[in-house]
DNA sequence: ATTATATATGAAAAAATGCTCATATGTAAA
DNA sequence: TTTACATATGAGCATTTTTTCATATATAAT
């Protein structure tokens, strides 16, 4: 993955750094494992699929068939997609029958959409 | 890219799916470009080299210098990044002389990346 | 039990992404 | 104008990601 910051390697070797901001901003930065988790977060948002099957579960709770039929792609790119949303514990999944409905976890994934399309809206 | 939904592609041909949900879903999701776009949005903060440049950005300006600094990255790769977020809308910057500064475009940006840090928490 | 159907999954192809290296550009100082 | 330095960028490589294809699993109906 990524190494650790060793304090030797805080300040470049160049002459024109500002080094006391950056001390300052190294000290409020979150926790290395919190920006990570971050982009992993919004790694599973970056993609279009995994998008539309966000928007299309935020209106109600669908089948894996009516993922299928509502985006142009195979089951089983739905239904890979669908694992990494629910491994990321974006949805949630109930089984009735041989029918698999899923859903949106919380309201919290609806509120990071609703940003987005916000800031869409605002250009 | 992507082909466009064509009317026939609406339903699978499979019975037991359910016409009416998808029809009605259908007609509530945002525009395909909307969700393209948001993709896109999230594409770019899905990525921890930029997060971490963005959650930096948060607290203060600062020049590619001190990113490097801050980052243990190469000059080079934190140009391409900020490329990306500068292309993305996300951050903006001034020259100074020499030396550049970048910084967070607008508020909408730490929202979002606010957002994604409330729902980590929320585990 | 056998067949049908909805979903899941492994492997491999295809596509996208991020980094490094070398080098270019822009500005300032000598 | 020559040199130095901060930043930018193109090309290539390595890695990751997403899709497809074939097939497996799970449940229901016959």
């Amino acid at each position: 993955m990524e190494s650790r910051i060793k304090e030797q390697d805080l300040f470049c070797d160049l002459p024109m750094i500002h080094e006391d901001v950056v001390r300052r901003v190294h000290g409020l930065l979150p926790p290395r494992e919190e920006m990570f988790g971050l982009a992993d977060l919004f790694k599973v948002f970056g993609d279009a699929t995994r998008v539309r099957i966000l928007c299309a579960l935020r209106q109600s709770e669908l089948c894996v068939c009516d993922l299928t039929a509502l985006l142009d792609l195979s089951q089983s790119a739905v239904s890979h997609q669908l694992r990494v949303l629910k491994t990321a514990r974006l949805v949630r999944n109930r089984r009735q029958g041989r029918v698999v409905y899923y859903s949106l976890l919380d309201e919290n994934v609806k509120e990071i959409l609703q940003v987005g399309l916000e800031h869409l809206a605002e250009e």
